[in-house]
Formats: C-alpha cells, structure tokens, sequence
RNA sequence: GCGGACGUGGCGAAAUGGUAGACGCAGCAGACUUAAAAUCUGCUCUCCGACAGGAGGUGCCGGUUCGAGUCCGGCCGUCCGCACCA
C-alpha cells in the first residue's frame, strides 16, 4: 500500500516555484489587482503551530485569488524593533540587533518549509535602516506639517527599569519586568495629533463594510464621541494668589444644571496647582493622588475623595446660587476641561460624593409616574429619561428637548457652548528604549529643538552599546548624543528617545508596494496595490495598530505622500490555537512531550510524577503548552498541518490543536492518495470527454461534483474555510463509493479527482501540485485556473421536498425540480400515511414552498 | 457599571425562517492478519420498539409564524472589549 511521500514532495515543489518566480508580483496597472497580507510577526525565536494559522488561512486566500485570475500582492517582512531584544539582550550577552537577526533566519526558514506563497523578493525588516530612515522623513514631515509634537504628559513611570511604560505594561499599579510600584511622572514626551482626526476616524468605520462588527465597535468605544457643552463658572470673592476664575467645566448633561451642589477640578488641574502653591494641605492631597498609579485597578480601588478649597463657584444660571469647589481624585485632566460640575441627583458618582461631603441632592429629571412634591433620591442616582423640573424655563421638558433649549440659552448668554467631545487622546511615541527607531531631532540650546537635514538621514542607532546599568543605552553612550546643532553649529544633544513600535508596523504596508524605491514608497505603485484588499491578524491590534495604521494613512495623505483614507479595506480576525496546559505538582508549566500517559494517568516523562492536567489556552511559550512547528512539518508535512488547521473549527473562533485530529488528516491525505495512484476504474486520458449516456448514479456523482465546486468556491469567498474543507471531503466519500468500474466510471473519476485536487490547491499546495501531475497534467496548480461549475449539472433536477403535518416531518417527496405547487399539493396527500393523519378529512390549510417543503394544517 | 459576542451529541462542529447533528475526532462491533500496525465495512442524540415506526430533543421561560437552533421579549451562564470619560 502506498503511502504518500510529503518529504520529498514538499521539498521539490518549494524548489520549482522558486525557480519559476511563481509568486513575484509586478506592477502591471491593466491587471485586476488583490493585496492580501497576514500581520507581520515580531521576530522573537522559533514558530509553533500556533503561530502559523493565519499564514496558511492568508496563502489560502493569495493562492485561491491567484487561480482566480489576480494580479496578487502577498508579502512578507519582520516588525523588528522592540523590547524583547533588548532584554536578550540583558540576559543572554547578545547584541539586539544579532539576536534578532537570526531569529529572522529561524522564522524565514520555517515559512519557507510551510510553502506559503510570499513574494520574498519584497521582506522587509523595520530595524533595517533602509526601512527607519523613511520613517525617520515621515517624523519630520508630521513635524513641519503640525501632527507631530512634544509636550509634558503624565506618563507610567518605571522607578528601576528608568523608562516608560504602556498602560499595557502596567500590571496592578506595578511594572511587569521589575515589580516595582509604578509612579506618575510628567515628562516631554513626543506625540502625534491622531486627534486631529477623529471625526474621519470614526465615520468612516461605517464605510469599512468588510471588517467585523466587533473590530469597528471597539474603535468607535476607543474614539467615544461625545455631545454636551462646555460651561463657565465665575468665582466668588477673592481667590489666592494666581488662582483666578472663571473655571470652565464640559458636561454631557447640561440639562440637569440647576442640580448642581458643586465643582470638582482634577487634581492636575492648572487652578488646582496654583492653589496647591499657597496651601500646603492641598499640596499633600494632591501628592497622594499621584502616589496611586494610573492604572485601572488602582483607579478602581481608589475611594472617591474630595478637598474642600473654601472657594464658591457661581451658579451662570443664578447669580444668587453658589457652589463649593472641589478637587477631586475621580476628575480626569485628560478628558473635557478637567473641571465638572457635580449633579448627585442624576449621576451616581456625584452621589456618591455628595453623600460622603453632605452636600445637597437636588432632582431636576422627574421619572414618568412620579409625583414632583415627593419624589426624593435615595442611594441611587436617576439617569433615565423624564420631564425637567426644579428647573425654571426648562420645566416640563424632556431630557433630549432640555439640553437643546439650555445649549441655546448658554450660547446666548455667552455662559458656555455645546461641543463635541472625544474620548482619543493624541498618541505617545517616545520610548526611553535602544531598540527603536531614533528620532530625528536635536535638542539646542539656543535655537531649541531642529530637525535633523534630510540630507544626513538616517540617523543610525549605534551599535556599540552596553546594557550594564538600568535606562536608555542611547542615553549612556558616550559619544552619540553629543552632535553639532545643525542650525547655529553650537554644541547640542541628539534625542534619545526612540519611537514606539507601532509607528514601525503603521506604514509597513506601503513599503511592500515598492520595498526596494529609494523613497518610501512610489505613489504610483501604492496607489495601485493600495488599500489591502485582505488584511489577516489577531483581535488583540482591533484598536492599536489597527487605529494608529488608519492614522498614518491619513497623516500621510495630508503629508502628500498619496492619496488615501483607509489602508485595509477588508479585515478578518482569527481565532486562536489553544493546547492543552500542564502543571508538574509543584507549579511548574511543562511542555505536552514531556508528559506521558499510562492507564493510570498522566505523569512526567522518566520520573513517575504525576502530573497536573490544566485549562486550555492559548498556545504561548510561558505556559509552554506549545507544539514545535518542526516535529510536526517532520512527521505529517506542510499540507497535513494546514488542512488540520483550516479544517477544524471555523476561522474567526479557537482551535483546540489535537494530535488525533491532525492524525485524522494524514488518514485523509494518504486515503486519496490512493485513490489517485490506484483509481477504483481505469481512468481515460487526461482531457477526454465524458460520455453523454452515464448511468443515471453517475450522473448524480457529476451533478455532486459541480454541486461542490460551487459550494467551495462561496464558503472561500465568505472565510467559510471548515465548511469548504468539509465539502470537499464529501465529494471524496461519494468518489470512494464509486458506481461502476467501466470507462464511464473512469471518466466521471477523472473529474472527480482533478477538480478535488484543484480545489484543494489553495490549502494544500504541494500535495495537489502532485496529484495533478500524478493525473497526467504537466500545468502548475499554482498556475492553474479555479475550476469552474457546470451551471445546469450543479442544479438538481430532482429534489426532496418535506412533508409536514402541523409543522412535523412526517414523509418526504422525490420529485422533479421546479413541480408546480397544486402537483406537490396532490402528491403529499396521495401519501397514504398522510391520509392516514389526516383522518381522511382535508386540511384546514396547505403551505407549499416550492422544491423545499409541504406543510398540512389540519 | 457600559458595550458586544456566544450557548446545538462524549468532543470540534454543520444547518438563505423550511428534513437538526453534514464533515471530522473519540468510541463500539466486525473483516484482513499468527499477532500488531496500517487499511476496509457497519453502528454511534435520548427514550419506547425485534422491525416497521413512534415520542422527545438546539441553556431556561414566554411570544411571533403554517413552520423557530435561526426572529422578538425576559431570565441564567460563558467569553471579550471599555471603564471614576462627567
């Protein structure tokens, strides 16, 4: 019994497409063009099967647009720069740049076995200087152009590793590598103006008709649009020092005005520090605000807590009203004014607050039903709709008509004006890192801060650098941050910040259309290739790189760089690969091939321990539930392992990686195998005609096979990737059950097997490449076309219409396609075990869709 | 707290409002074999029944419909995102 050789055969296909250049993509404008991209994988070491799901499902897509008749983009390169590297760094000895380099090799050679499709003559990797110093132009052109700029922002501040970190980075208000409480700190940090953008940010995720709903709500939470108004409050009396008024706060319910009992400034906020200068227990209260860190759990501990300046505000509504002013731990300084106006009645946090102050809780909504003399707020605020009262030339109206009459009224007053207000904050891009792209100014004395000529781009990182004390190597290096300011020629300092990665991976995309311009990228070539007709990557970048690449693309745009909104116009989110996870009984994680099964149980291969069986999850090396990408490539071959993980679970949820279910497909891959090497009929040579008068199963074999070509082709087209796999495997258990053994079972064979071989081309390319020439055929699958469905063979001209009886199944009916409906109506009660439930009596009411179903009422 | 997704056999899953469980994994029985592996054949939602056939069944409760896994309302559960955003 033959077995099939995937050693062998994987190898020598690699070979001939590379030899043919079958996956080099040109610049033809007349050609109908896709560009189909997969995330571009930070380098870190080794591949496992996890990480090559969404490789195979964007081949499949490259290879499936390919036979389609594409001119098809499908790239491949390396988001380079970060901090891992540098922590290698630390603790193996190895230069960044050397570790990552090599792990570049480790990972190319695993993709190079896996036969996708990559035009490779296009990799790119962002820690090349060819790659940073376009970024490096880019800063400058934000720069000149106002999207790019410094100032001093509130950032996490790492006390022992001397850097910034993310919020993501920060883990229980302590620094994830060190442990170490994390700290506020203003520090100058260099920022992009995404904001500048936020109207088209958000309006045209509805234009981006092929990303997933979930990915379009998150960025549009990310964005929060929010209507209100912005509202002064002048000060009453005198005020200390420079501490003057008047306080303008923003609210999204200007309607519940005369609820107001008081103000509360952020802790940040400018009349806030300048009171803090004369009084010394605000000063304290303030320095305990920022003791707490900012992350989300130590915000979510923290209590509300007020100081009580003594100040009154007045009300802009009544001149007779006053309001104590607060500064509050709960009031951002990065969102609205950093000032609020607290209505207990109608806002729980306010409640909270005023009940903790004794401060007076006034209703101005009143809820349908309730009676305005007695309705009174307990322990919770009321925030639904209801009728203004309490509320002078408001009273009556409903919430929606109150804030247009108050927004009308404060304009015309000159007391506020309603706005829009959002949520995106401009984005920090100063990393206090080595591993990064250097940022290209320098800082001067005289003439402040000067980019850095054109003409001396790109600022390379040096590569002497030691990472012996804690900080920013740039900035212990000896020598590199000591240049000339290249306006006055006076001795200045380069920057030594570099930037965060995700600017590397923002524009990575316009780099593959032309990776070899001497300029980023040729417009002309963007502008063809551009947007990504496809774009394949994991839910974790729905907002970041996803947000950060649609503002490039517009920052670029406006920068003259080419002429587009959206870089990705379709979008598909993966699911993960989950195995798996064990724990030795002292809390170790332990690879899957180190545990052992016996009757008795799992234990720890050689010691006899046993060991601890834990929750699946995602394939990851800290949990070490992982599975070599080699071991698998070594004993099942490239296509057993890219069926198994097209094949099992649908594309957008988690797959469970079983080594029975990837056995199951190496059954599969070996069964037809057979099939073709010892065809159950002779088959006629390649290219002969089927024969008009086959027998009546095998024309039903035919009708099954154009039935699925254009089944397949749909499920490809709509990311329905199990349930093409699933049809395909059909069509090879009706082949297997082959009626007949004469020349007609032959031919109608001979169909069968070369369209499964085409149509599984895009998922298992070696092998189909194989099968194909094994048919007889000297043409690459790779080259080949999608097969095309015979329109009146994939249409039944029989079909099984239900009988139903008051809803249930009770027969069923094989009758021509398209019977007209009186016909079906008479042969469902000819039936006699209908008759039989009907009691001979006719029914109250007979639905017929035609070719689908009959149901009797009785 | 706000927003969203999901809930179907022992397991992964199929099913334009129209025959629930395709395809596969695991399991059971059998064939081939000295034996094993490999391979092949059959069975495999639950209950009643020898069969034919019947009854029930898609988290729970209701609704719309000739007909609901699918649509609507309310619960319960799981997962994800955001979160002192005024």
């Amino acid at each position: 019994m033959s077995r099939y050789n995937f050693r062998e055969t994987e190898t020598k296909w690699q070979r001939r497409w590379a030899d043919l250049g079958s996956f080099a993509a040109r610049h033809e404008p007349s050609r109908p063009k896709y560009y189909v991209l997969e995330m571009f994988p930070y380098p870190s070491g080794k591949l496992h099967v996890g990480h090559v799901r969404n490789y195979t499902m964007g081949d499949l897509v490259a290879r499936y647009r390919r036979a389609l008749g594409f001119n098809v983009l499908h790239p491949m390169g390396w988001d380079a720069f970060g901090l891992p590297a540098e922590n290698a760094a630390i603790a193996e000895h190895v230069h960044p740049g050397a570790w990552t380099r090599e792990n570049i090799a480790t990972m190319r050679g695993q993709l190079q076995r896996m036969g996708f499709s990559y035009d490779w003559s296009r990799e790119l990797a962002a820690c090349d200087p060819d790659y940073y110093k376009h970024e490096q132009k880019m800063f400058l052109d934000f720069l000149a152009a106002g999207l790019a700029y410094r100032r001093e922002s509130w950032v996490n501040w790492d006390p022992v590793d001397h850097t910034v970190l993310a919020n993501e980075q920060v883990i229980d208000g302590h620094g994830w590598r060190t442990g170490a409480p994390v700290e506020k700190r203003l520090l100058p940090q260099w920022c992009l103006r995404i904001t500048a953008f936020s109207d088209s940010l958000l309006d045209s995720l509805r234009t981006l008709d092929r990303w997933p709903e979930r990915v379009r709500l998150m960025q549009e939470n990310w964005i929060g649009r929010s209507e209100g108004a912005r509202v002064k409050f002048a000060l009453a009396g005198k005020t200390p020092g420079n501490a003057n008024g008047p306080i303008e706060i923003f609210t999204t319910r200007p309607d519940t005005l005369y609820g107001a009992s008081f103000l509360a400034l952020s802790p940040h906020h400018p009349f806030a520090q300048a009171l803090a200068r004369k009084d010394p227990a605000l000063a304290e209260f303030i320095a305990e605000c920022d003791r707490l860190g900012t992350s989300e759990a130590a915000i979510e501990a923290a209590e509300k807590r007020g100081h009580n300046t003594g100040i009154e505000a007045i009300h802009p509504l009544d001149p007779n009203s006053r309001v104590p002013v607060y500064i509050a731990n709960f009031v951002l300084m990065e969102y609205g004014t950093g000032a609020i106006f607290g209505c207990p009645a109608h806002d729980q946090r306010d409640l909270d607050f005023a009940r903790k102050y004794g401060l007076d809780v006034i209703p101005v909504v009143l809820p349908p039903g309730e009676d305005p003399a007695t309705f009174a707020v307990g322990d919770t605020a009321y925030v639904d709709d209801g009728t203004a009262f309490n509320s002078d030339f408001l009273d009556g109206l409903s919430v929606a008509d109150a804030k247009r009459v108050i927004g009308e009224r404060l304009e015309s007053t000159g007391a506020g004006q309603r706005t829009i207000q959002f949520r995106l904050r401009d984005w920090g891009v100063s990393r206090q890192r080595y591993w990064g792209c250097p940022i290209p100014v320098i800082h001067c004395g005289d003439c402040g801060i000067v980019p850095v000529p054109a003409a001396d781009l790109p600022v390379e990182l040096p590569a002497d650098v030691t990472f012996d004390k804690p900080g920013n190597p740039l900035d212990h290096h000896p020598t590199w941050k000591h240049v000339n300011c290249p306006k006055c020629g006076k001795l200045g300092r380069r920057e030594t910040d570099t930037l965060d990665t995700f600017f590397d991976s923002s524009w990575y995309f316009l780099r593959f259309c032309s990776a070899h311009a001497p300029i980023a990228f040729e417009r002309d070539e963007a502008e063809y290739w551009m947007p990504v007709d496809q774009y394949i990557g994991g839910i974790e970048h729905a907002v970041l790189h996803l947000l950060y690449s649609r503002f490039f693309t517009r920052a670029l745009s406006r920068c003259g760089y080419l002429d587009l909104d959206e870089p990705f116009a379709g979008l598909f989110t993966q699911g993960m690969v989950c195995h798996q996870t064990y724990q030795s009984q002292n809390g170790e994680w332990l690879f899957p091939e180190d545990v052992s099964e016996t009757g008795g149980g799992k234990f720890v291969d050689g010691s006899g321990l046993p060991v601890i069986a834990g929750r699946l999850e995602k394939m990851s090396k800290s949990k070490k539930n992982v599975v070599g990408l080699e071991r698998i490539v070594e004993t099942y071959g490239a296509d057993t392992a890219r069926l198994y993980l097209l094949s099992d679970s649908p594309p957008e949820r988690d797959l469970e990686w079983t080594e029975t279910g990837i056995e199951g497909i190496w059954r599969y891959v070996n069964r037809l195998w057979r099939m073709v090497t010892e065809p159950a009929a002779p088959l006629p040579a390649p290219g002969t005609a089927i024969p008009n008068d086959v027998s009546p199963a095998l024309l039903a074999l035919r009708r099954q096979i154009h039935k699925t070509i254009a089944a397949v082709s749909n499920d490809l087209d709509q990311f329905r990737f199990n349930r093409a796999v699933a049809r395909i495997r059909e069509l090879t258990n009706a082949l297997d059950d082959l009626p007949g053994t004469d020349a007609g079972a032959g031919a109608v064979l001979r169909e069968g097997l070369e369209t499964t071989a085409l149509l599984l081309g895009p998922m298992m390319p070696h092998f189909a490449e194989e099968l194909w020439q094994t048919l007889g055929h000297g043409i690459w699958i790779a080259e080949a076309k999608w097969p095309v469905a015979d329109a009146a063979l994939a249409r039944d001209d029989q079909v099984t219409i239900a009988v139903q009886v008051n809803g249930k199944l009770r027969a069923t009916l094989d009758l021509p396609r398209d019977t007209a409906k009186d016909a079906i109506e008479a042969a469902a009660l000819g039936l006699p075990q209908i008759t039989r439930l009907l009691d001979g009596k006719p029914p109250r009411k007979i639905v017929v869709v035609p070719n689908r179903i009959v149901n009797l009422v009785a």
